[in-house]
DNA sequence: ATGAAAGCGCTAACAC
DNA sequence: GTGTTAGCGCTTTCAT
């Protein structure tokens, strides 16, 4: 009952005051300001449910990620709210813990309600997926599937990097600790044996571990135990935990072992030592990934874009060194 | 044109398939089972914006705070969403990063088409904080304004812990870091000049530093330059700057400077050495919160409730220790 | 440039 | 327990 009253005040018909909101140019700039002036009044602004009803979109976005405190979900949310804002559009944002059911759930809820979504490494099964994908138009950030439009974080190289460096400091056994079972991750172990079976390191790998410092930190006894003299992580909070434990066992990174983390979030610099990482742009993937969506809302939907892939890139700190000329001290004590 | 389709293939009513959908046991077990399965083979579902415009309620809370990317903010949201997502409501999420004019906006244009809205540690005035509360229902997160409901994370008292433990340890000069200028913010200065003064502690005071990791980077030199043996700060990113500064500096935590942050995220125990902090739960306040919109929302919302406290609570770790018997480093070349 | 009118898809009285 | 009916507030042809 709202349009109405501005209209009646304006001396108007409803349909003006709609025109001056969503084309004021099609309204005589007199008219325009009567209505205006009208409506500051009467404190009105469109009900956005009656404006999404009639006209069959809704200016909102959502975005589902793994893990909404975790430091690089977050970074990418934060890009991507900006952009969102920016283009007028607010946005819904929905975390799954790494649940594929509740990924699927909270998906489609949103997916009613959304000009567009948004998936950060999502767990669902292909079929669901495509599934969502029919219900609204949707962008994938690392994960591949045919006719889903993606942003891939492209590690494949920097993670040979990682492990060229490893090699060249002497390194020639290394361990990668396995996170969250997701296309990251598959990148980042492929890399990483391909890499290691190059240069003949070998390759223990341990895992999965949650993508979280708690899971670093246990993970440091099992690296220990194996004997390995290097660690390359899924994430830079595995890492953290990793690196702290063994400082807390009292051996020394990079003397003793050296620790490589996955995409730089803040945390990288904040431990000590600070961290070698893999930098994965997390703001550049997240405002990839709205303009693709924005673009697939807006243009004709129809052209499904080729995956964007923005690339990794080592970041050499002080958690690598080189390799200890004697077996790490936890095995010190052999003969 | 949808209800009807599933209306029409069940041979029922459109309001019958309405009502299997808001109220089920208000229909017959037998044309349940017949709307349901008309439904489900037509793969239809209630368009949420028809839904909103004809129940007056959207079935959306929204959030707004200082920066998504901060780990306090996260964690909050993260409790808030996981509340609100069991409660059966979608959540907006917006970032302000500490400008109230975008505060604003954002708020205002999430306050229509949301149930009700939370807002963390607002900076906008309290005219325009009163007006939001006439748009929606509004809880606050440290922010005390008359008639809005809040939840205030108090930090007196352990603000106070922290000073003693300070003293105890034999500081007698401490220097409080200030972040924004917000409730949590004032709420800690004054904590920790009340308990500084009624103690004995000189206290001058920097800031204000922005409650980031490099904020805090940069904070380290000046309180070198002040000549303190402690530091309280605003918040563990900041403390973790400092720490990590002083380190490179060449200046030892403890045993030069005690440092200590506050609220408690994972940051403390990431940093070395692991920081003392005054742990404020955020995932209660966040919860708290929620619940309390939720009264707001669903129960008759007019009696307002006095704000929520809960409290802060000194954890002591690593980073604060017995005061240097000498003077610091930095003015060690004094006579 | 503006108005009249017909919905968008769903819900809520109100009858039966 | 179910159907009929009248909107919710806005947009958008189609006239004028």
């Amino acid at each position: 009952m709202s349009i109405r009253e501005v209209a009646a005040r304006a001396g108007v018909s409803p349909a003006t005051v709609s025109r001056v909101f969503t084309q004021p140019r099609a309204v005589a700039a007199e008219t325009r300001r009567r209505v205006m002036t009208a409506a500051e009044e009467l404190q009105y602004a469109p009900h956005p449910a009656a404006s999404s009803l009639a006209r069959g979109r809704t200016g909102n976005l959502g975005i589902v990620v793994p893990d909404i405190a975790n430091s690089f979900s977050a970074t990418i949310t934060k890009a991507v709210h900006r952009q969102a804002r920016r283009e007028g559009y607010a946005l819904f944002v929905a975390g799954s813990d790494e649940f594929a059911e509740d990924e699927v759930s909270s998906a489609r809820a949103l997916a009613q309600q959304v000009d567009g979504l948004l998936l950060l490494s999502p767990r669902m099964s292909d079929e669901e997926l495509t599934a969502l994908g029919e219900l609204a138009p949707v962008v994938v950030v690392n994960r591949r599937l045919d006719r889903i439009p993606a942003v891939l974080t492209n590690a494949q190289e920097a993670t040979g990097h990682a492990v060229e460096h490893l090699h060249a400091l002497g390194h020639r056994t290394a361990v990668y600790l396995a996170g969250p079972d997701n296309y990251a991750d598959h990148v980042r172990s492929r890399g990483f044996r391909d890499a290691c079976s190059r240069l003949g390191i070998a390759t223990p790998e341990l895992g999965r571990f949650e993508a979280r410092y708690t899971a670093g930190v246990r993970a440091a006894d099992l690296v220990l135990a194996s004997g390995a003299t290097a660690v390359v992580a899924y994430n830079d909070e595995i890492a953290a935990g990793v690196v702290n434990r063994l400082a807390d066992r009292g051996i020394d990174v990079p003397g003793d072992i050296s620790v490589i983390g996955f995409d730089d979030t803040g945390l990288a610099e904040m431990v000590t030592p600070r961290l070698t990482t893999v930098r994965i742009p997390a703001t550049t993937a997240g405002t990839a990934a709205i303009e693709m969506l924005l673009d697939l809302v807006r243009g004709r939907g129809d052209e499904v874009h080729s995956p964007r892939e923005v690339c990794g890139e080592l970041v050499v700190r002080s958690s690598t060194g080189p390799a200890a000329t004697t077996a790490v001290p936890a095995r010190r004590s052999a003969p």
